[in-house]
DNA sequence: GCATGTTTGTTAATAATTACACAAAAAATA
DNA sequence: TATTTTTTGTGTAATTATTAACAAACATGC
């Protein structure tokens, strides 16, 4: 019954759709075609219904797709109908700023948990959690079930810290360090490289200079 | 005398060789070939060379690479041999977290100036920057030739103060709200969508375990 | 209820990306 | 110095991704 596996190109297209339906739903858009919807995203139509039709037929002809009913498959195409719990590892300001960020609670991501090796922390809240020390961050996470764990922390401390998170059963790590993880394949790493990001600019900024 | 673009797909993968060569070279690692890197870096020696050679040849056969030679050149294409001028808009959490990077610096990320539009924030420091009311932006931008700003606030002030920057001939833009920006072609774009990237996270999470 | 227009799902064509393969060049070895 | 080994640069093949095209399905309006 093998599925036949979607490009992650595909994956990676989808939270964008979501954002515009999401937009356009607010709104009070019902139905939306794929030629109105790629004028507004700037894509093209065929690649929208290529993308939807990756995961079965969400529209009909001579109608279109219809705004809601889009938003919700394609939500639970994400997962993200269902809760996913969360820790923060590195309760810095980038693991605050993402623990913070109340849209992330919208859609079913729950913060469970903050652990930092800075006695300073320890017993400070973010929002109206409590940073623990980093020790006792395997017992929480077994004890929890915590399926997601946000690596917010320098590069050296993150590798075995993930082998520590790979132990104790974790899903998934949103990997926040400037380094590349090894993991077993069961356990799945987003990686936001926001060094590799800025070089990206900087490039481009140059180039766009040199060709003036 | 058009040169042949190099599509975003070869520059995003650079400033990944740009991080491993960067351990080499400390490591004192003085020549490594494709095939080496292939097996540390999992991607094929194949791509590799492919990738280095739309620059033009940085290798010698029977010899591979020089390390340091290449972490050079990498770093000219990137244009981070030159500084950039750096201010960031919103510092919140995530607007300090990044301000606070100090390995931007060392890639000659040079942070400049912070506003927001919080007035409890005027006047407290970000490292050894102040903040500053938002209004002030427009002519600092102006008067010190800032080339980057790093947009960290809410989605719905994200747009209008991406036109505002526009028009004070800001370069680039380094988006971390989640919205798409509409400028002119001239000023460079790189988002940062926090959330889509949760969201694939959350998605392979979900396949994993669907296929079992 | 029929004709007309719209829009999807899907197949075909094109474009882009990645991997393969090997000659040519240099290094290492004898 | 001659020979063997290594390894790049690059042309070509294979794969993947994107765009175009169109028949089938449905909606709309008369």
């Amino acid at each position: 019954m093998a599925e036949k596996e979607i490009s992650q190109a595909v994956i990676a297209r989808l939270p964008r759709y979501f954002r515009y339906l999401g937009d356009l739903k607010e709104k009070g858009v019902e139905r939306i075609s794929s030629q109105e919807l790629s004028s507004i995203m700037k894509v093209t139509a065929s690649q929208i219904r290529q993308d939807f039709n990756n995961f079965g037929g969400f529209g009909q002809q001579g109608y279109g797709y219809n705004v809601s009913y889009l938003y919700e498959e394609i939500s639970k195409i994400l997962g993200i109908d269902k809760q996913h719990s969360l820790v923060i590892i590195g309760a810095g300001h980038l693991g605050k700023a993402i623990a913070g960020y109340t849209n992330f609670t919208r859609r079913g991501f729950v913060f469970k948990g903050a652990f930092d090796c800075n006695p300073d922390l320890y017993g400070t809240r973010i929002r109206d959690v409590e940073v623990r020390p980093i020790e006792e961050m395997e017992s929480f996470v077994k004890d929890n079930k915590i399926e997601i764990a946000v690596l917010t922390i320098p590069k050296d401390q993150a590798v075995p810290m993930a082998h520590k998170l790979a132990d104790c059963g974790i899903k998934a790590i949103w990997n926040f360090a400037h380094v590349d993880l090894e993991v077993p394949d069961k356990i799945q790493v987003e990686n936001v490289h926001l060094s590799d990001s800025l070089m990206k600019l900087s490039y481009n900024i140059n180039r766009y200079e040199n060709n003036i």
